[in-house]
DNA sequence: TTGGAAAATTAGAGTATGTTAATATGCTGT
DNA sequence: ACAGCATATTAACATACTCTAATTTTCCAA
């Protein structure tokens, strides 16, 4: 084996720990309402309107992100308010927007 | 309404565009693979060896890389080898090494 | 041109994911 | 306690993924 493996190396349980993440974020769903979300937060159902789909449907993506601790939630009287939870995350999906979004 | 949505807004087709390498990113052979190459190139074998599993194993995953434009591959004589084909890739990559792996 | 290494493809079975529709829980105001 | 809104959960089905094992293709060397 002649050339230079893990310039960017990484140990197994980190590479596990990104592709959960990873996973949890690649869907077109998932990732919309992480990217309208931002830094602010948002009720389910304001969450519902902007993405278009059902209220269960959401609910259900948004169950996903909060198992996998990308989105925290907060209880205000009859509502529930989402939010990313960890800085890490918000900066990777900063980067994402960066890669794959055309806006300057 | 009362909250604003889109601090780091996407058009939907940056969204699906993002998800769909999301996801080819988002399995741990894969994540590995893309770790492991960095800015280098590599056969099959040698990845074969690197990730540890069976070569139809590797051969699959490397194919589904390559279809989505993530990796680029060129022919040598008998062998084939990968890289990261996209610089945005890269990037995001780099990203997610600094987000999710420990060393300092 | 034949043998063998390297890589890709195929088929099949098992598992996971995603959607919809229906139902349940929890909270608020009266 | 009750009515009604907001959210969560469940079940069922369809689709997509992933792995293994077997086979095929491609290329080089003798």
């Amino acid at each position: 084996m002649h050339f230079e493996f893990s310039p960017i190396a990484a140990r197994d349980d980190d590479i596990e720990r990104a592709a959960k993440a990873l996973k949890a974020m690649s869907h077109p769903l998932r990732l919309k309402i992480l990217c309208g979300l931002g830094e602010n937060e948002a009720s389910v159902q304001d969450i519902v309107e902007y993405v278009g789909t059902s209220q269960s449907n959401i609910s259900q993506h948004l169950g996903i992100l909060r198992d996998k601790d990308i989105l925290a939630s907060r209880k205000e009287a009859n509502r529930v308010y989402y939010r990313i939870g960890d800085p890490r995350i918000m900066h990777l999906i900063s980067s994402m927007q960066e890669v794959f979004c055309s806006s300057d």
